[in-house]
DNA sequence: CCCTAATGTTTCCACTGGAAATATATTTGC
DNA sequence: GCAAATATATTTCCAGTGGAAACATTAGGG
């Protein structure tokens, strides 16, 4: 009959699941153990067998959503001009701030969750991946020091970090992120 | 004889210097309503009488720590050159990120702090506009557009907030936040 | 001087994450 | 096949958290 068995099946993924929609619906403040259990439906213990504790979940939940993020800064990628290129990663990226508020404040919490964790960082190190994609196309620092590329990179991440952490703070109107950017040249390809 | 009062005298005060000391000293994540008044020596009931709640109290925090922020920016300030004006008002900003990063996170966490308190409000006003001033000297956007003074200040606070911010994170490596500022065209004065 | 308001304390409650012991199901070894 | 080992999930307990309510103490203004 309908009796629910004892064990779940998929639970490590249902409880992400569970986690990602409590985080879209209710916010990072009400993302706790037990509500994540009680979502799924079992006990506040049980994803310590898969994930150790709040934080293991927690890592793994952002994990995903890094995954997620690389995406939406995929999503625009067409074509081969690097100021186009440019524009549609970094409206991918506000974009996913923006839809996914609560999830990408995780996502960059080092206090809840783990980078240290392999599956963590290379999920984040694959989102960074785009921007340096991104960056190889600007043609900006000439000095041809050891770490221009580095900083083009850190300069491009700046800036879309900060204002898509400023406007989940309510504290920046929301803009086209291609209008507050500096204006850069590019490289031919 | 030594026998403590039972009225503090200075309670309101002395809750926000404590629950500032404890966010330098041990972070975020331990500033508890207990900790902070245990700090003081006072009843974990105690900071309602004069704040209301957890939330009004690490309001009344993050407004101090507007203004100390506020001041960093300022501390540097000395000159005409609209160029280095603005690497001096940048390297406060993130110097104090570096320096009281909890305070920091704090003082930008909507979710802990509430931005239509007065004080907090006029704080962070304050704060913002020493990068108005900052914004003004940069030649950037010719446009004319009716926004085009909002962008620049955007584009300035989304690099250097987003800079600090991955900074904190330990997302980003120490860097001078000069070496990755876009070449601006600055207005002479 | 006394009454009122301000300031602190005590006690209680609902909630949190985690530890430990227990129960149940699945898988492995023979 | 079947027992033993392992994996998975529950129950119970504990030390924290912030807040509400009732009470204690003090300060100040008529």
């Amino acid at each position: 009959m309908g009796k629910k068995p004892y064990h779940h099946g998929a639970l490590k993924q249902a409880l992400i699941d569970a986690g990602i929609e409590i985080l879209d619906a209710n916010g990072l403040e009400h993302l706790s153990l037990r509500a994540i259990a009680a979502y799924v439906g079992v006990s506040h213990t049980a994803p310590k067998n898969h994930f150790g504790s709040l934080r293991g979940l927690l890592t793994a939940i952002a994990a995903t959503g890094f995954r997620r993020h690389a995406d939406f800064m995929r999503a625009g990628l067409s074509g081969d001009d690097p100021k186009s290129r440019q524009q549609a990663a970094m409206q991918g990226y506000v974009r996913f701030a923006v839809t996914h508020p609560h999830l990408f404040r995780l996502m960059f919490s080092p206090s809840l969750c783990s980078f240290d964790d392999p599956d963590l960082s290379a999920a984040a190190g694959a989102s960074y991946d785009v921007l340096r994609g991104i960056a190889a196309g600007l043609d900006w620092d000439k000095s041809g020091a050891p770490d221009a590329d580095l900083r083009a990179q850190m300069m491009l991440w700046s800036i879309v970090h900060g204002y898509a952490t400023l406007a989940l703070a309510g504290m920046a109107p929301p803009l086209d992120i291609g209008d507050i950017m500096p204006n850069f040249g590019y490289l031919s390809r």
